[in-house]
DNA sequence: GCCAACGTTGGC
DNA sequence: GCCAACGTTGGC
């Protein structure tokens, strides 16, 4: 079993909007990066755990705990040309695109970024390393035990 | 709003 | 295939 970082804008879609969803599962779509997309592809699995990071906003941070919830399918959203992640070279012959949908696990507290950059065992986190910004990064088992213990410890 | 860092595009 | 120009991300 794989972790996972994703990150959302808030005001796109955030953790309650997920825990308030349908069976509290969304599908992840607007992921337009090949290197973001590649690990939906190629190496996320159902069950794998996501750390719900929330970017962008006034206090960005780790939202909550959540779980990929199905294998990867065609992101909609490539095909709609209203949708702002309409891609004009995708056809659903040859999508270029893709989402895996999301469950929301546990919430109820939060941990600020400015917070796990002085958690030791966050140092090597690809989230916080310079000039990162890929929207879907990998977590070591090592540090999802940090920061689900740091959450746990909040709440 | 600024700006550093990164990704993508397209001319050559 | 190189690389300059441009666009985007995202913290601050």
């Amino acid at each position: 079993m794989a972790y996972w970082l994703m990150k959302s804008e808030p005001d796109e879609v955030s953790f309650d909007d997920v825990l308030a969803a349908p069976q509290k599962t969304v599908a992840w779509f607007g992921v337009r990066n090949y290197q973001a997309r590649n690990f939906m592809r190629d190496q996320m699995k159902v069950g794998d755990g996501v750390l719900f990071y929330h970017s962008s906003c006034a206090v960005p941070g780790v939202a909550g705990i959540a779980e990929v919830a199905s294998g990867p399918y065609p992101d909609a959203s490539q095909f709609d040309k209203k949708s702002h992640y309409y891609d004009p070279k995708a056809t659903p012959e040859q999508p270029r695109w893709i989402s895996v949908d999301v469950t929301a696990v546990e919430g109820g507290s939060y941990l600020p970024l400015s917070e796990m950059r002085t958690m030791p065992e966050l140092e090597d986190m690809v989230l916080l390393q310079k000039g990162s910004r890929l929207s879907i990064t990998p977590v070591t088992a090592a540090q999802w035990k940090a920061v689900a213990a740091r959450l746990k410890q909040k709440v």
